[in-house]
DNA sequence: TTGATTTAGTGCGACATCGTACTATTTAAT
DNA sequence: ATTAAATAGTACGATGTCGCACTAAATCAA
């Protein structure tokens, strides 16, 4: 292997690292103290996709092991933001409902991020954005099929 | 802002954030045990670019808190891949350089790593990272800036 | 049916990250 | 020259992340 090839993969890899890094930060600072990008993604997850989904589910599609999501989960639950009831399939497992309160953070995020967004979409415009989506998926694949 | 230029970027992001983790966590399975991606980074950091380097001038280089830097180097120097050794322009100051034991460690990091770029690039050929390289460095810098 | 294996979720411990506060030194202001 | 302000680095504490081990329930095998 060509060290040009590697340096290429590493500065991509690199740069992704801190965006990762800078947005949770940008993100963090707009939500309410002791809260942070997971409790805001999955909120955010529960009302796009669907909620009443089991913790193994979430932690899944967010690529995180089960003890991480346990942990974001038992934060949600006290600000009571989600409720857990039985699964019905499964008495092992649990389904996560989301609450009142929970959709209200979620709406209340929104309006403190959206200038913000709205202020990078000057710089980078939302077409840009839409173009690099479909290659960041190809790799998150790649990735998330390598881990054996 | 409506919703569907909000759910691209959210869209972005997520992805951004999902191959940061993946990417680290299959880097560090290939180091050895107790070192990490932020270990490999800064040692290969101070071959490419150069050592001697101060403290801060690598927390700033990986838009990290100092404080996780001095973390990071304290690492490096109990394994003996970096030594420390006074700044002679700013008594204040250190800097960094590296060691036999280091260059060698990052020789044997890529040696392990080299084959799962390898076979990521026969997926997503190096000519694919390195188009989006640039969308992101702009992404990154503006991110940077914006966090006054 | 019974026993072995797998799976969902959690408690616990180890460690990375980072904000706050502190010391030592440098720089700026007068 | 003296004093105030800014800066480099670190100690400490709080918290997020995650591996390991465990319990309870489901699935599988005979």
């Amino acid at each position: 292997m060509d060290s040009e090839t590697r340096n290429a993969f590493f500065r991509f890899f690199n740069e992704i690292g801190i965006i990762a890094q800078l947005s949770r930060t940008a993100l963090e600072t707009r939500l309410p103290k002791g809260l942070t990008l997971p409790h805001f993604s999955v909120v955010n997850h529960l009302i796009r996709v669907k909620d009443g989904q089991t913790p193994l589910a979430l932690a899944r599609a967010f690529q995180v092991p089960k003890t991480t999501m346990t942990h974001t989960l038992s934060g949600l639950l006290e600000h009571g933001f989600v409720e857990m009831r039985p699964n019905p399939d499964d008495g092992r497992s649990k389904t996560v409902w989301l609450t009142e309160t929970g959709r209200q953070f979620r709406e209340d995020a929104i309006k403190s991020i959206d200038p913000d967004i709205d202020a990078l979409s000057q710089t980078v415009p939302k077409e840009k954005i839409e173009a690099l989506v479909p290659a960041l998926t190809e790799i998150r694949t790649y990735l998330d099929k390598a881990r054996d």
